[in-house]
DNA sequence: CGACCTGTTGATTCTGCTCAATCAACGTGG
DNA sequence: CCACGTTGATTGAGCAGAATCAACAGGTCG
């Protein structure tokens, strides 16, 4: 099964800056690919070729382990690049949580490496430490909490967050089951610090007592 | 407060291949320091300027929150390269956990980046994406035999593990307390999976056991 | 020997998982 | 239009498992 709706958009040259100089002028690659909720971009097993960078929406990266659970290892929105592997081989598979916007970066790891491309998988390192400091946390209300501020930095937003993935996804990623992913939502709204604006957007009625939870 | 025991070794050629061409060639710092138990190598917040190699011994990651708790983002062996960071200050610190040999990789960062470079880069991803997913296991029984299980893979011995650091330091690495890590390894001991050969050092009885734990 | 540190074990508490029911939103087809 | 099925989200009850608090054992070092 592969990508059916995926279509191509005129480049729209992305904002999203990485540093300072564009790391991509020499690998531009103009098109970028639609692909709808759901869709899979790549697969676990697959061959690593490219890199990808989101242009917009998200994508998110999960590994499935020999029981059939999964873990969510990363949402990835605008800017964020992703498709890097230490072997020829995809040991993550990369999906759309909501139809998102993809750039294909051909030929940015063939030849010698740029310094941008480093930075861009230091990028992805720091992405990955900042989420094993988040399932660190012991308590499931501290690993919302955490989670939710993260978003809110992401977001460049300090009053409200949109989740544009469903409690399953939030859960794989938080290590919790969707229950206990929606309880926790309810305790922090008991508890005065978020509201739900509506389902998938959470307005924060006090940050402080956010971020002193998830200490 | 610096290191003090530190001393400097004459140079043994490391026996850590990484690819194939050793990638230092150019960059080549001949010293080894040894870090006594427990000696910092560099601290949170610390301007990161270089690399630097694991030549024996072992070395363990942490960050510690704001409340005091401390998670460990990695334990690096012989041939492990560390000391990455996406800014120009180490979000983490890093420590000797039994008396390690570390050389300092000088100006390996500077200037263009080579693709040993950025292939250590990735290595440093597909580990901590690695442990990522060992923190995804829900149960400490899990996470303790995948961690026993990786422990040997790294140590090429099918058959035993040594275990370099203290339960403490295990129990902040998985995610637990050190009460439940002293608990778990009872059970895989009453289940007959592992044995304990002496307090740090363990052997597999049953292997096929362990892996199917950890799924 | 005593002080201290690491590790083990026990008892209790509490958190999050499991199993289940319910509800709201949506789409389909009669 | 409404009956029906589906899917995602919420909520409840009971239980298993890990954290917490506490006691104790073994080793090391002064």
């Amino acid at each position: 099964m592969h990508i059916q709706t995926a279509f191509r958009a005129t480049n729209s040259s992305s904002q999203t800056g990485i540093g300072g100089s564009d790391p991509l002028s020499s690998t531009q690659s103009a098109a970028i690919t639609l692909f709808p909720a759901d869709a899979p971009i790549y697969a676990q097993g697959d061959e690593a070729h490219d890199l990808y960078m989101v242009e917009f929406g998200t994508v998110r990266i999960s590994r499935v382990t020999s029981d059939g659970r999964r873990q969510i290892t990363g949402f990835l929105t605008a800017g964020d690049v992703f498709g890097f592997e230490a072997d020829d081989e995809h040991e993550s598979c990369a999906e759309s949580v909501d139809g998102a916007g993809v750039r294909v970066l051909r030929s940015a790891c063939r030849g010698e490496p740029t310094a941008a491309l480093l930075k861009m998988a230091l990028k992805g390192l720091a992405r990955t430490q900042q989420q094993l400091m988040l399932l660190g946390c012991r308590s499931a209300n501290a690993r919302m909490a955490a989670f939710l501020l993260d978003l809110s930095e992401r977001q460049a937003n300090d009053h409200e967050v949109h989740l544009p993935m469903q409690r399953n996804d939030v859960a794989d990623y938080l290590g919790l089951t969707f229950e206990t992913v929606s309880r926790t939502l309810r305790f922090l709204k008991d508890a005065g610090m978020i509201r739900l604006k509506t389902i998938s957007d959470v307005q924060f009625l006090d940050r402080d007592a956010l971020e002193q939870l998830c200490e």
